[in-house]
DNA sequence: ATCCTGATTGTTATAATGTAACGCTTGTTA
DNA sequence: TAACAAGCGTTACATTATAACAATCAGGAT
C-alpha cells in the first residue's frame, strides 16, 4: 500500500476507478450510494486535497442538492463510516480515501501551502506507539496520524 | 521519556514540579508567564484530562480573570507556543504537556470514555511515516499522532 | 522621572464548524 | 397496501474560533 498523493497521475481514471469500487461496495453490502452521497464522493475525489464540510455544500447548494449543513455532514459521515472517506482532525475537513477498498489506518501527509493531502498507511499499533499503549494498558480503537508539512511542489517557490 | 498519564502518582507534585519549570523556562528565556497563563496552565495541570478552550474561559470567568473568549484562546496559545502545553485536535481540546521542558514530538492516548490523556513520545519522522514521508518528497514540519481508545480504568465498567 | 515601544489585555462582533430534533418522503418487505 | 426503516429537508441552535481595535502595562532609553 503505497503513499498517494503528490505523484501525477491519470486523475480521470483515479476517479472512475474509485467511483466503480465505491458503487461495488454498495451493492454488495446493502449500502445505498444515493445521489448526494455520490456527488460528494465525486467532489472530493475531483480534489487531493481536504475539503471543508461547508466547500462541501457549497458545491452541493449551486447544484440543487441541498443548501443546510446537515446535507452534508450526513454525506459526509456516511462516506466515512463507509470507509469511503476521511475526516482530516487537523483541518477539521475530508479526503476521499485513497485505498478504496482495502480496510486500512490511514496516515495523512498534509501540505499547509496547498492543503493537498496524501494518504499513506501506518500499522501504527505495531509500531511505538502500539508498545507505548500495551505498556499503560490502552486499548486502541482508532488512531489518527497526520503530518503536516510542505509537498514536493510546494517546497520550491513557497518555502516559507 | 516514558508515557505519563494513566499511572497513579503524586499529583500535587506533579502540579507544582510542572510550574517550577514552566517558571525557569519563562524566566529563563524571557517570556511572561503573566496571570491568566499561569492559571491557565494550573488549570490544565490540575487534570490529566483535555479541557476545552470554553471549560477553560469558564473557570477564568469564574475567577475574574476574563470572560470572552479571546482570553482562553490567547492564554492556550502561548502555551501551546511555549511547549507548556499541547492541542489535541480530536478533541479541539487542550491538555498540560507532561513532559515539560523536553522538546518532543507528542503523541497522544485518548480515552474516549472519560478524557483522560496521556502523553507518550514518537520519533515518528524516524519510523514508517518518516519513510513514507522522504519517499514522497514530503518535508514534514509537525506531527499529530492521537490513538483514541479505553484507557485502563475505563475498561472495566465500560467497555462499551 | 518621562517617554517610547512592543507585548498584553479588554471588548465587541462575527466567522466557521457541527448537531438536535422533527416531520416528510422513499424504498423495502411482508 | 400497510408497516417499517432509512434517508432527506428544514429550523433552530450549540460549539469552537478569530478579526479588529482601543486601553493598559512592562521595560528600556533619554
Amino acid at each position: 500500500m503505497p503513499t498517494i498523493g503528490f505523484e501525477s497521475h491519470d486523475h480521470h481514471a483515479c476517479v472512475s476507478d474509485a467511483m466503480a469500487k465505491a458503487e461495488a461496495r454498495c451493492t454488495a453490502s446493502a449500502l445505498r450510494l444515493t445521489p448526494v452521497r455520490r456527488r460528494v464522493l465525486e467532489l472530493l475525489l475531483a480534489e487531493h486535497r481536504a475539503l471543508g464540510a461547508y466547500d462541501i455544500l457549497g458545491h452541493l447548494s449551486a447544484e440543487g442538492l441541498g443548501t443546510q449543513p446537515p446535507v452534508a455532514y450526513r454525506a459526509l459521515d456516511f462516506l466515512v463510516k463507509a470507509g469511503f472517506a476521511h475526516r482530516v482532525e487537523a483541518l477539521n475537513a475530508y479526503i476521499a480515501c485513497a485505498h478504496l477498498g482495502a480496510d486500512h489506518t490511514p496516515a495523512f501527509l498534509i501540505c499547509r501551502s496547498c492543503r493537498s493531502v496524501a494518504e499513506s498507511d501506518t500499522a501504527l499499533t505495531q509500531g511505538r506507539l502500539g508498545e507505548a499503549a500495551r505498556a499503560a494498558g490502552f486499548q486502541i480503537e482508532h488512531t489518527v496520524v497526520e503530518a503536516q508539512g510542505l509537498c514536493p511542489a510546494c517546497q520550491t517557490g513557497d518555502a516559507a
